[in-house]
RNA sequence: GCUCCCUUCGUCUAGUGGCCCAGGACACCGCCCUCUCAAGGCGGGAACACGAGUUCGAGUCUCGUAGGGAGCGCCA
């Protein structure tokens, strides 16, 4: 039998860290075990659905290179089914009417919370098997059996027991006829035929009542596993309020999916000292039952220095169009400078991001747009500055070729002319090209500029020297 | 209040009774390299929540305590 694993979010937000990871685990875990994935949109909360949070779900998780393969499925367009089950229960007696207001069960519960007790649905209906009546407070609610209890084994968090007389009878459908949340899903991964149900572990305590679903269903119960939650960089939980932003927001913030993938994984689960993963290490190796009990915190400094890594070991060329996305956001034309292969090249070992990355390409891409007084100082307003300028202008403007080497060997001529060290001409020059004391190595920065940029800024340069 | 879950360096983690006076990674500090800044190399400080017990031996097993979290909805 093939494993099918599921993401159930529901669309009522972005897809943000928590969801991503739960959905990653999913995928990984059908990859790695030949199984099918499929994505389920929970969406019978039709106060806070919206159409746009599906779109964003679904583009969060392209962008993640989480492909499904089955679904979406919809469970508003499956109210038949949920309502036919719930009839069935009902008629076997499994099932039965309530007709408490709201008021009524609030007061229930507060009466008990009081007492010290469990808060638990202790209604009139449970024996009452009363007709079907019209009443706009008709709820179908589920009979839990109120002796013994439910044990099973979690993947992740190991052996659980709990007394069925812990749980009440929780409402399967709502007045307005919609199904809840945990009638709703064990009948979906009865149907979709879900082997292995793996979601947060805020879900722990629903876990034993959806058994009790499957039981009285005569389904056969899936494995569970239940992901532990990422904490913000505070230990607080992530909410909407606080810290939670959406997976397409590192897009935009200069990360490659990889890398938070990469970061992603590695949060709750390990495989010895490995910290570094390719897609297909990550298939071969993931096993969901190894994934940690315990809560993790997100830490933004180790995905920056993952996301680095990825832009130094992948492909230049793969990597030069997202790094063009990120200029034309800066509101630069990536026509008017030199390929971003190269530019990449240049300044991945000084870029976690691919926004620095850009925010550090401008000055191939336009005009300096801010000089730097303390550098403009130190190396332009020295006796030497015009001399090291003035040779460097003169080797440049006769490179054959503009290409890496020649011009590398053109600035050491222009040295070896003044006899000077490397650095008496490479930091007028650098200062010359950017207007400030820092960018990649001097013929990395000077190549880049191409020769028409590099010799008009020179002699700018030149008018700043004093001299 | 009740039920359930969790607890190794600041952070992510390795560790399944002796290989651990606890290993790796991020971050931090120092040195090297060097045309700047990085990247890289080398080195450093830094943790088994606490207390009992089991055992020849415990980070690893058991119990308790403390701390943290989740749930207790006609939300998912």
């Amino acid at each position: 039998m093939t494993i099918r694993t599921r993401f159930a979010p529901s669309p009522t937000g972005f897809l943000h860290i928590g969801g991503a990871r739960t959905a990653l685990y999913c995928w990984l875990e059908a990859r790695h075990r030949g199984g099918e994935f499929v994505l389920r949109i929970e969406d019978t909360d039709r106060e806070r659905s919206t159409d746009e949070a599906v779109k964003a779900i679904i583009e969060g998780m392209n962008w993640l290179g989480l492909a499904h393969d089955e679904g979406p499925f919809y469970q508003t367009l499956r109210m038949d089914r949920y309502r036919k089950v719930a009839d069935d229960l009902v008629r076997a007696g499994k099932a039965y009417y309530a007709y408490e207001t709201k008021e009524e069960l609030d007061a229930m519960r507060a009466q008990q919370m009081e007492q010290g007790v469990k808060t638990r649905y202790a209604g009139a209906y449970r024996d009452d098997n009363a007709p079907l009546r019209d009443d706009p407070n008709r709820v179908v609610r589920f009979r839990n059996p109120a002796t013994g209890s439910v044990v099973f084994h979690d993947k992740i968090k190991g052996r659980i027991e709990w007394n069925n007389a812990e749980l009440d009878d929780l409402v399967i459908v709502r007045s307005d006829g919609y199904p809840t949340y945990n009638f709703a899903v064990v009948v979906d991964d009865i149907d979709m035929r879900i082997s292995e149900v793996i979601r947060g572990d805020d879900h722990v305590n629903n876990t034993p009542r959806q058994i009790n679903i499957y039981h009285a269903l005569e389904a056969s119960i899936p494995e569970f596993a239940h992901l532990p939650m990422i904490l913000g960089p505070d230990g607080q939980k992530l909410s909407k309020r606080h810290g939670a932003v959406s997976v397409m927001q590192y897009r935009d913030d200069g990360f490659l999916p990889h890398a938070l993938l990469n970061y992603l994984v590695r949060l709750g689960w390990s495989h010895g000292d490995q910290e570094i993963f390719s897609r297909e290490e990550m298939i071969e190796l993931f096993d969901v039952a190894d994934v940690n009990k315990s809560a993790s915190r997100f830490d933004l400094e180790k995905l920056s220095w993952l996301n680095q890594q990825y832009l130094k070991s992948d492909d230049p060329e793969a990597i030069a169009p997202q790094l063009e996305w990120h200029l034309r956001q800066l509101g630069l034309d990536p026509a008017q400078g030199p390929a971003c292969a190269d530019v990449v090249i240049a300044l991945r070992d000084r870029a976690q991001t691919l926004v620095e990355m850009a925010a550090k390409s401008s000055i191939w891409f336009g005009p300096i747009t801010q000089w730097d007084d303390a550098a403009v100082a130190k190396h332009l307003r020295v006796p030497t500055a015009a001399a090291a300028l003035t040779a460097a202008h003169e080797h440049l403007a006769v490179v054959p070729e503009w290409n890496l080497e020649n011009v590398h060997e053109a600035i050491k001529a222009a040295a070896a002319e003044i006899g000077e060290k490397m650095g008496k001409v490479a930091q007028p020059l650098r200062v010359a090209l950017t207007g400030t004391q820092v960018s990649p190595s001097i013929d990395q920065t000077v190549f880049l500029a191409g020769r028409t940029r590099t010799l008009e800024r020179i002699e700018t340069a030149l008018t700043k020297t004093g001299a």
